[in-house]
Formats: structure tokens, sequence, C-alpha cells
RNA sequence: GUCCCCGUAGCUCAGCAGGAUAGAGCACAGGAUUCCUAAUCCUGGGGCCGGAGGUUCGAAUCCUCUCGGGGACACCA
């Protein structure tokens, strides 16, 4: 096992100064085909020009549109007022393909009621050359009926464009960091950290395609008590490695002789101390001594607990055993994370952070902000923890920044919470140029949120917004029973028993079925059914039958298929189809904006059944069949949009980091 | 006691940062297969969006209160 676990030492890369605001620049563009960006969004855009999408969005090229119509119907319309028109499908089909609020927002500053307001509009944009209808209706909507002709031709764009259509400049290039997972690395990852891994790296892949410039982190937590812990346990098995009889370094001989409580008990890290044994041999072997009398000088360098108790331990010997776990959980960690197709840039050391005095670097900045002091804490309301006493602590002013109270940063024997790490870790996110911080946590730490957007506000000088995804809890259950998770009944499901047990596809996408915040109950049955309520299959089918039906074409080259006339394509049921892929670009900017990868997920269930609805009308009219020989150009139409449809399943698994399957037999 | 998340059809959940008559799947009942994959599709009934106020042209969506479920609350990570 190479010393090199590769974790980056990224500690103290630059001084706090070389903190880089995002101040300078400027306000959001509505790019965004009307959609309103959450404030942490409003000043991301860097160019405000950024009106040209990288690929076709028909929304966000129509609401150019009316916001233009509208800005010559009625001049002097603030610029707010413009940002509020929004255009976007009505949820009634048979309101048309787009509806429009324009005049609804302009109301009031033209001084008009909205319904005459619509109506004006409605005839600038009937004046638009892929519209076909424009009527106002209800209390002020413009409904767009756009030309199928307009329609069709994103066909071609996504044929052109491959996986990349959708990809959009909304994230005009800013610097995100996605931290996810993130798991202790005093173990196996278990199925609790699946989900966490699963969406923040779907929401790092939706980010990157929504054009933010992203990077994939995992901060690793090897410093503190339960890295602490977990060196003793590797070493005590590195005792049973190296002794013959085994039962003389039992646990419990070994917790009674260095008076240490051996909280990691499992069996993998046995592979951890026979590493530590074959390379150390019998040289770190505790030496029984006289009970007070060590040799003087050692005394700094052993375990003093122990030394109590007759034996000499090095500290020296506890690290190494610490990191060599350390290190061989992570790899453990990293394939895990590999088979479940998470490959993170950043692997960020908290232990390296700490010695690089980074952490007294962070708090320094604090401090020089005046938002550091020593007090005493109140005992927290309701329920008072037993053993609290009031006791003064090197506190952080959170409460300057929205939290409740003011955090401490030191624990009682003088070293630093996690807290104080943890805005170590984000400042060092800070330091590198990240102008967006996004951390994937457990709902259990929700508790947390506050403290740390505290930290990070404090720490940018709230130039730096940090926003916290939780992941609630997933229930796993198998044949309806739920799993009961415990490490000593032997019922500890694994992330890697689950991916062997259901597939990474399959354990991939059921996690993304959900938003985030809500509870999840993940059935091992269900998730590997080959059933229409089973969404994995039910969009991998649709994506194996338009792969079907371009084989059994002989498999046209997309950019044949781009060339082709498409005016064959007439039926509702097609131009069902086209509407929706004209509108990934939109799907992927709104989840993108709201951080909310289901969303991709439920895009793709509802363009398979839109697929699979066009191949049973295929079934019921042989006329309607994608291939039929007596009707070459209408097939070299159909084939385009099986191509294009088959291009937008991929691209949105891909944002997944789901497997596009060629054939299901 | 304080704070956070969630309450939408019998069940599981969407609802696109406020829009028009609130949607899917499952379950239940019926139907479609000489044909590019029936692992699919079609038809049907189902709702006081937990409750009460408020904000405005307009609220499932935003605010306040309230009820119910989950989670977190110095010196763990």
């Amino acid at each position: 096992m190479p010393p090199d676990d590769g974790v980056h030492q990224r500690a103290g890369s630059q001084p706090p100064e070389g903190f880089r605001p995002a101040a300078s620049v400027a306000r959001g563009c509505p790019s965004a085909g009307g959609l309103r960006l959450p404030p942490a969004l409003a000043y991301q855009a860097p160019d405000p020009n950024c009106r040209v999408p990288m690929t076709e969005n028909i929304f966000t090229l129509l609401a150019q549109e009316v916001r233009g119509a509208l800005a010559a119907l009625v001049p002097d319309l603030p610029a707010e007022t413009l940002a509020r028109v929004q255009v976007e499908p009505p949820r009634e089909a048979a309101h048309g393909d787009m509806a429009t609020n324009a005049a609804l927002v302009a109301a009031k500053p033209a001084r008009m009621p909205p319904p005459k307001l619509a109506a004006a509009l409605a005839e600038r944009l009937l004046a638009l050359p892929m519209v076909a209808e424009a009527a106002p209706a209800g209390p002020g909507f413009v409904n767009l009926r756009l030309r199928e002709d307009f329609l069709r031709a994103q066909i071609p764009a996504v044929l052109r464009a491959g996986e990349a259509f959708g990809d959009s400049t909304l994230g005009g290039g800013l610097k995100v960091n996605v931290e996810y997972v993130s798991a202790n690395p005093t173990g196996p990852m278990h199925v609790g950290h699946c989900r966490g891994a699963v969406v923040g790296d779907a929401l790092a892949n939706l980010l990157a395609k929504a054009g933010f410039a992203v990077t994939k982190e995992y901060y690793v937590n090897d410093a503190g008590n339960q890295v602490a812990a977990l060196g003793w346990a590797a070493y005590w098995r590195y005792l049973r490695a190296v002794t013959l009889d085994a039962d003389e370094w039992n646990a419990e001989a070994a917790e009674r002789r260095f008076g240490v409580t051996l909280q990691y008990r499992g069996d993998y890290l046995v592979a951890v101390g026979e590493a530590l044994a074959e390379r150390h041999g019998a040289s770190m072997m505790p030496q029984r001594i006289e009970a007070g009398a060590p040799p003087s000088e050692e005394t700094v360098s052993v375990f003093a607990p122990a030394l109590e108790r007759g034996w000499l331990v090095r500290t020296a010997w506890l690290d190494t055993a610490r990191e060599t776990a350390v290190a061989m959980m992570m790899a453990e960690i990293r394939e895990d994370l590999a088979l479940l197709g998470v490959t993170q840039d950043v692997f960020l050391s908290e232990r390296a952070l700490v010695e690089a005095g980074a952490v007294e670097g962070a708090v320094r900045l604090l401090q020089d902000k005046g938002l550091i002091y020593e007090g005493v804490l109140e005992p927290p309301k309701g329920k008072t923890p037993e053993d609290w006493e009031p006791r003064a602590q090197t506190l952080f002013r959170a409460t300057d920044f929205g939290d409740d109270v003011d955090r401490p940063l030191r624990k009682s024997d003088g070293t630093n919470t996690y807290f104080a790490n943890d805005i170590a870790c984000h400042a060092d996110k800070i330091a590198r140029g990240h102008a967006l911080l996004i951390d994937v946590w457990g709902a259990d730490h929700g508790g947390y949120v506050n403290r740390m957007q505290a930290a990070v506000r404090a720490l940018s000088d709230g130039k730096v917004p940090l926003e916290v995804v939780l992941c609630q809890i997933v229930h796993v259950m198998k044949a309806g029973e739920p799993v009961r998770m415990s490490k000593r009944a032997g019922t500890y499901v694994t992330l890697r028993d689950l991916i062997e047990e259901v597939g990474r596809d399959a354990v991939r996408f059921t996690m993304l079925t959900r938003k985030s915040d809500a509870q999840m109950e993940f059935d091992l049955d269900k998730v590997v059914e080959q059933t229409r309520d089973n969404p994995v299959f039910y969009v991998q089918y649709a994506h194996a039958r338009c792969r079907s039906v371009l084989r059994q074409a002989g498999d046209p080259k997309a950019a044949e298929l781009a060339s082709a006339p498409l005016a064959a394509l007439t039926d509702p049921a097609e131009m069902a189809l086209i509407r929706r892929i004209a509108a990934w670009p939109r799907t992927v900017e709104a989840a993108a904006a709201a951080r909310e990868p289901h969303r991709i997920a439920f895009f793709l269930q509802d363009l398979a059944a839109d697929f699979h609805v066009l191949w049973n009308r295929g079934r019921d009219d042989s006329t309607l069949r994608f291939i039929r020989a007596e009707e070459p150009e209408a097939t070299r139409a159909r084939l385009a949009l099986v191509a294009a449809t088959a291009t937008v399943i991929r691209s949105g698994l891909g944002v997944m980091g789901v497997t596009p399957v060629e054939e299901m037999r």
C-alpha cells in the first residue's frame, strides 16, 4: 500500500487575501426562457449578453421575441418588468405550445387592462415567422401555437448537436464546487451514503451541462476522534495479525491494557492489520514495562493511558496504523464509488488542512473581521445535557449571519471542533476561486446548515453563497419488509452489495426518482422488476426500442438523417414527441437552476412515454410504422425522429450517469 | 423548549420559483399482439392540495398561525 492514498494536499494553497470575490459580476441575464432564478444566481452570469444558447432553446428564443414585442408595444417598460415575463408550456395542452404572462405583468406599468394589452401583444406576435397562432386568453395570457415546421426543425438540431443537445450557457462558466459523499474513511460505504453520492454526482453533471465550471469534491474527514478510533482498531488488528495466539490480543484484552475503547471491530480492518504486519513485522508490538518506570525521553511520544497500565505504545505506531487504515479505506471507498460510476476531482484532506495551518488561517481571517470572541453559551433550551457546565469557549459570531446561537470553534481539550475544520475546508474552496459552493448532506446534518452558511458568508463577505442539498434517509426494503441496518447483526448492507444485487443503473436511476429531501423507499425487488412501474426499465426500454428500429434500418448516420425532409411528420403522437424533445434544453436549465436532478428522471419518463405511445400507434395503424418500404421519405423523416429521441434519452441518462442500453431481450 | 424538512387521489409521488379546469404510476375494471421488442399501449372512475387567516389581478406554490409525521439542537463527525 503506497503511502499516497490519493488525498490531495490542498491546504493553504493561497492566503486568505487570495479570495476572489465575484463582486464585479453583473446581474443575471434573462436567458432562461422566463425562468426566475434563485437569489444565488442573481449575480452569476458574467456575460450580460449571454443570449446565444449553445443549442436551441425554443423557450428562450420565444421569451426574447415576446420581450421585444412587448417593449415595442409599451415604451419605457422597467427592466424588472421585462425580466418577469415568462414563456412556458401551458398546463393545458389545448392552450397551445406556449403561454406568456407578459400582458399580466406589464399591465400596471402600461396602464392598460391585461386583456387589452394581451390582444395587442398577440397581434404583434402573430407576425413572427415561427408563430402559427397567437390569441389572448383568460385573465391576460397570450397563448401561442408554433408552426409545426419550426418545431420539426428541432430534430436536425438534435442530430447535429448529439448528446450535447440541451447544453446551456445558463451557468456562464461560473466556478462551482459540489461536495458530496464525504463519508468518513472509517469503513466501507453503505447504502446510507448512496443517495448523496448519486444526487451529488448527477447534480454536478447537470450543472456542467448547464454551463457551470464544476469541481466534484470529496472532503475526507481524516482527522478527529473517529479517525483516532480507527487508528486504534487498525493497531489492534495488527496485533492480532502478528500474534500467533489470537486470544492473547482479543478486543477486551486490548481495551483493558491500553485504556481505550475499540469502536470499529468490523472484519473489514483485518486486511489493514495484515498489511501492517507484513510491512512492519513485529516492530510495532507494544512493550511490557514496569509500571511507573518508562524511559523519560519516551514519555512525550508514547500513549499515556497505556503507559499507566504498563504498556508502551509509541504514538508513531498509532499514526502509522491510522494512516494505513485511512489510505486503505479511501482506496476501497473510491473503488465503491467507481462501481457506482462516481469519480470525483478533488479529495480534500481535513488532516492536511489542519497540518498546513489552514484552520488557524481561517479563524484568523474571521478574527480580523471581529467575529471571534471568548464567551460562555447558554445551555440548550429544553433538555440540558447531563454533563453540561458553563464553560468559556472560542466562539464564532454566527448570530450575525442568521444563525440561532454563536458556535464554538475549540473543544474543551483545546483541539478544534469539526466546525472549525469545516470552516477551513470551505475557506479553501473559496480560495480556489469557486464562486458558488454546494454541499450535499444527509438530512441528519440539517441543523448544521445555518452555521456553515453563516461561516461561508462571513469568510467571503457575502459574495460566495453556500447552498446545501439535504438528502433524506433511504429505507431499504426487501419483499415488502424493511431491511434493518445493523453492523452487529450482519445485516449491514454495503454499497457494493447493493450494486451487485440490483446493478448500478437501477441504483442511480431509482435514487433520482424522488426529490432529494423526500424520504424514499428503495425496494430491492421492485427496482429490478421489468415493468412499467420501474422507471429505469421503462426509459431504457424506450432507448432499446429506438435502437432496434435504427438497426432495422441499417443504422443511418445522424448527419445523414439531419438533412431529411420532415414534412411527413404530422401525426399528433409524432408532434407530441417532437414537442417533448424541444423542451429538453429548458428542462436542463430549470433543473439546474433549482438544483434538482430528479427532474431529469421525470423528464425521461415523459419522453419515454411519448415514444411508447407512438410505437403503439404503429401497431394500431400500420401506416404509422417507422419503417415503410413504400414510403421512403416518411421513413427517413421518422428515422430522424427516432434517432433524435434516442439522442435526447442518452443526453439525459448521461446526466444521471445511467447506461443507455442498446438492446433488451 | 428552539430550529429545519415534509403533509397533494386508496398507495407511491410529480407539479416546471405565483398562472387558466391540480397531474402521472400503482391498485381496481375493461380492451389492443398474423406487424419495427406486448418489458408496451388505450379506455374508465376517483381530490376541501392537513386546517385557518393574509399578501394580489391570480396561491398547492409566498407570509403568519395551527394540527400531524420526520430530523437536529455546547464540548461528535
